[in-house]
DNA sequence: CTCTGTGAATATATTCACAGCA
DNA sequence: TGCTGTGAATATATTCACAGAG
């Protein structure tokens, strides 16, 4: 059912844009124009125009984009207004860490449970959420109704706790472990690889310097 | 002094193929094709090809690549045979977790000290590194030779402590508070945004679906 | 007269396909 | 013969530039 492919680069603009438009709120700013966004985020204002254009027309010529308006419908696109059920595996610091972090219950990401394998953390909590042992991976997924599964185990680990989560149905994987995942089409994958971003972070500072 | 700009897609994939030859060493492979990097990291072999044909001539027609000698050119590229002094700004959940994070060690990025204005914190020690008072920045910075400042402030914060750094000096910033900065050309800026990434799933989870 | 929305032009990235070296 | 290295072809993304709505 899907129409148009969008560029995933616009995708996270986008994400960027709706951000800024928050601070103009905040400041009651009413009336934005496309170089105003794009000026305060860092691209060129026909990049704004065609990555909202892929989804509409927001706008109004001549006056510009209605900050309320835009950052409601950019909340529908990016689809802020919808809760996801989530369960985490791995307990460990970037595990405990994240379990922590409000932006996931702020965009409908919602922690039902932290599975580990490790029998001393198993009974604790993190905030409100219990951690439970790995073996209830399957239960709980049907249980909670479970549509993503976060990562956060060490690599070697990480390929199998995939396959078990997409066994037991979850439609979306978030991957904290520094690993390319092999995920059935149809399943949807983010990483977000903090050795990759280090690394190219070395390159950019060493290369022709 | 910039020969060629390198696509940052092409410099992530080679940490990727970086990472997939470590494996490979580890199980004492000797020789791998385009086509076996390719598959295990689940690019196309041309890909891989012209990824590396930015750098130079790594293999050998009709036989593949040597594991080993790849790897170690991957590195060299990558600059991960350096040394960097780093300054870590913000010592809340994030900078704590990431501040025991082996993974800065081992790509060089060596973390010389941690700034937080909470007086709570300042005094105590994260591994083997002491926190510090904010104002001891530029201090800091010069004492040690400072080359990247590592960004864990609430968004707020972000920009100044960004300009304080830049004012003193140091080459890159790693940003992973939830804001876009503005730096001066010159400086090399890279992102690591949790919201934006949650965003994108958000979005690809809701899109046409 | 201003600023959006958008085709056309350009720039960038990926894939194809094969010449040529080991 | 097998696989790399690479021009040519294709696909994708960005920028330009302007018609037209308010």
């Amino acid at each position: 059912m899907k129409v148009f492919k969008i560029p995933e680069a616009t995708v996270m603009r986008l994400s960027i844009y709706s951000r800024h438009l928050k601070h103009l709120q905040d400041e009651s700013i009413e009336t934005v124009s496309s170089e105003e966004i794009a000026s305060g985020v860092g691209v060129s204002s026909a990049q704004v125009r065609k990555d909202l254009a892929y989804f509409g027309e927001f706008g109004t010529r001549g006056v510009g984009y209605k900050v309320q308006d835009l950052l409601g419908h950019l909340k529908k696109i990016l689809g802020l207004d919808k809760k996801w059920n989530v369960i985490m595996i791995g307990a460990g610091k970037l595990g405990s860490a994240l379990a922590l972090y409000e932006g996931f219950r702020e965009r409908g990401f919602l922690i039902r449970t932290i599975l580990d394998d490790d029998k001393k953390k198993v009974g604790s909590k993190l905030k409100d959420v219990l951690i439970e042992p790995l073996e209830l991976l399957d239960t709980r997924i049907k249980q909670y109704n479970i549509d993503v599964g976060i990562i956060t185990v060490p690599a070697v680990a990480a390929q199998d706790v995939t396959d078990r989560l997409v066994a037991a149905g979850v439609k979306a994987i978030l991957n904290f472990s520094p690993r390319v995942l092999k995920v059935p089409g149809g399943i949807v994958l983010r990483n977000v690889d903090l050795s990759v971003n280090l690394e190219v972070l070395s390159f950019n500072l060493s290369f022709n310097k």
